[in-house]
DNA sequence: CCCTTTAAGCTTTTT
DNA sequence: GCTTAAAGGG
């Protein structure tokens, strides 16, 4: 076992340099706020804190750091980047969740210290949308968490939205299955530790140091647990975020978070001053908005790698769509052509994408690129099942490479509860078991002729796995009719790729998006990065909500042209969607773009 | 059944 | 703000 390295002596692993104010911010002791702009290296900093605090002692023995992202990705890329930088051992006591996995782990763990008059069956479901509806007859997820939210717990008395708590306590089924919201779940975990001061103990004596990434986004209620659990004079809280990125304010994001954490917690604050991401002219683009997004204008420095002149601000000002489809079809295909890859690509909208793309995506059909909404698709693609079954299709039909193949066997490994270390025989006879599913899967593929044979493919291999043992591995899978709408979706969505693109190996590659152009909204691209972005539809119609929430839509357009590495393109039509189109509302994006030093105005 | 008025959606994640 | 769906009146 490696021994304790010296504070003094610590330094980033695999030669990573962090600015002056990452170095700082990643040895500062008690709370700390970190401002990390686009493209700062947020994950860097924080998966290097984690490497120091376990490996000089500052995060002392047993215990473990405690990171919470939004979302799974998030959870997943800092932890990978961890394991990455100091290895298994170090990331062994790093744990990286999502606030619902965290609040579910609690819940998991403590629901019998609940009140039994609010304490949910042990097999309770969470989120299974049509029953929650059916038992509440309220169809709109967002009033039935305003209506549930009213309840003070633990419950006392019949108000309404008592009963309506209690009626979904008290659940479905002949056995009771208790059937949550997310907001439930939270709240029930929040309830427990102010209740519980055992639980909350045990639970602050288990992390000594806790990361919360995308700060801006947290909603009153996570900062509630937040607060509860970790505002003492023992535990570490870093916060990392950026205000000018927050765009998710409508959504229930706090409006005054810094602020609020500031006076908690009274940290120490930090700003990263790099931007590793994006060209030099892009920096200079989103440094002149700092001042109309609240923030002190202050210079930002690029990376190396970049000339001075590098990068290019575009304003496309067209007659009409077929026009601007025209152009950018054109623009992105000069740039496939030159060996871009199609997802360093991304076609951005405010809001509704595949109204506003139709056009450019038969356009780039025409000339033989695809491009797609991945809003439709994503949900499908980030299930880890999903990714799974089509590996095990990919593997059975000869596609699968080295990388494929081994994540899908530790996997399947894991569903199948063998495990290496324990028994080298059984393992032998999983490895055997494995090459006869491939090859049934590779008879069935063989001869699958309709959406329907695809269907029953994926039946054949979730029933090899073993859907009890999936269920077990995968907890969104042990709610009823999980399994078929997968085999549903997934069967129908690959088979259209598949009519497409003429058989299961590039069908299955195109479904993952391989070679395809993506298009999302702005919202969606948070925390993403491409080579090239296109805004389309640069108008009012779309930031109809500027009047009423200017800084939010300002962010939004910060976070569009904040993804861009080297090119950002907005786009605006005097005429779209059967109507005359106006940018009064939002003039200040245009003389922002008016201006030479900053972008090139092209009118076709 | 048709016309008018009213209300909601638009931008989201999480096991 | 503007579109769409639901609800209400004749």
């Amino acid at each position: 076992m490696k021994h304790k390295m010296s504070r003094e002596g610590w330094k980033p692993s695999d030669g990573i340099v962090l600015e002056d104010a990452a170095q700082k911010a990643l040895v500062a002791e008690g709370n700390e706020l970190v401002t990390a702009g686009p493209g700062s290296g947020k994950t860097e900093l924080l998966a290097q804190k984690a490497c120091y605090l376990i490996q000089t002692g500052a995060c002392p023995k047993p215990y473990r750091i405690l990171a919470i992202s939004f979302k799974k990705d998030s959870a997943t890329t800092l932890f990978d980047r961890v394991k990455q930088r100091c290895g298994k051992e170090t990331a062994g006591r790093f744990s990286s969740y999502t606030f619902d996995g965290f609040a579910k782990i609690i819940l998991d763990h403590f629901l019998d210290a609940l009140p039994t008059q609010c304490r949910p069956s042990r097999d309770y479901e969470l989120n299974n949308v049509e029953m929650i509806q059916a038992l509440t007859g309220i169809p709109k997820q967002r009033t039935t968490d305003a209506l549930l939210n009213r309840a003070a717990l633990p419950l006392v008395g019949s108000s309404c939205e008592n009963t309506l708590w209690k009626k979904l306590l008290e659940g479905t089924g002949p056995k009771g299955t208790s059937q949550l919201t997310f907001q439930m779940a939270f709240r029930l975990v929040l309830y427990l530790v102010e209740t519980n001061s055992d639980v909350a103990t045990l639970i602050r004596d288990t992390f000594a140091c806790v990361f919360l990434d995308e700060y801006q986004d947290t909603t009153e209620l996570q900062y509630a647990l937040i607060k509860e659990l970790f505002l003492n004079d023992r535990t570490c809280v870093t916060a990392v975020g950026d205000s000018k990125q927050r765009i998710m304010l409508w959504a229930g994001a706090m409006p005054k978070a810094f602020e609020r954490f500031k006076s908690d917690f009274s940290p120490k604050s930090f700003e990263l001053l790099m931007n590793h991401r994006s060209a030099p002219r892009l920096v200079d683009l989103q440094t002149r908005m700092y001042k109309s997004l609240g923030e002190q204008p202050h210079p930002v420095a690029t990376s190396s790698a970049w000339e001075p002149d590098d990068g290019k601000v575009s304003l496309l000002i067209s007659e009409d769509p077929s026009d601007e489809s025209k152009y950018l079809a054109q623009d992105i295909t000069d740039k496939i052509r030159d060996g871009l890859p199609a997802r360093e690509i991304c076609i951005l909208c405010k809001q509704k994408p595949k109204d506003y793309t139709v056009g450019l995506v038969k356009e780039l059909a025409g000339n033989g690129i695809r491009a797609r909404c991945e809003n439709e698709v994503q949900d499908l693609l980030s299930d880890d099942l999903v990714i799974l079954v089509l590996d095990i299709l990919l593997i059975s039909i000869g596609s699968g490479d080295s990388s494929i193949r081994a994540s899908a066997e530790q996997a399947i490994a894991l569903i199948m509860g063998v495990l290496e270390k324990q028994s080298a025989e059984r393992y032998q006879m999983f490895l055997v078991e494995l090459s006869e599913l491939y090859q049934e899967t590779y008879i069935l593929c063989k001869n699958t002729k309709c959406k329907n044979d695809l269907e029953k493919v994926m039946q054949h291999v979730l029933d090899s796995l073993g859907r009890d043992a999936i269920s077990s591995n995968y907890p969104a899978y042990r709610q009823p009719l999980s399994f078929k709408k997968l085999t549903d979706t997934l069967s129908r969505y690959l088979w259209s790729e598949m009519e497409e693109a003429h058989g299961m190996e590039a069908g299955i590659k195109s479904l993952l998006g391989d070679g395809v152009v993506p298009i999302m909204t702005i919202h969606k691209s948070k925390g993403l990065e491409f080579d090239s972005v296109y805004l389309v539809g640069l108008e009012d119609s779309a930031f109809w909500n500027f009047k009423y929430q200017p800084d939010e839509d300002r962010c939004a357009f910060f976070v569009a042209l904040s993804r861009a590495q080297r090119q950002a393109t907005f786009t605006f039509c005097r005429h779209r969607m059967g109507r005359d189109q106006s940018h009064d509302g939002i003039n200040e994006f245009f003389e922002l773009l008016s201006n030479d030093k900053v972008a090139t105005v092209i009118r076709i």
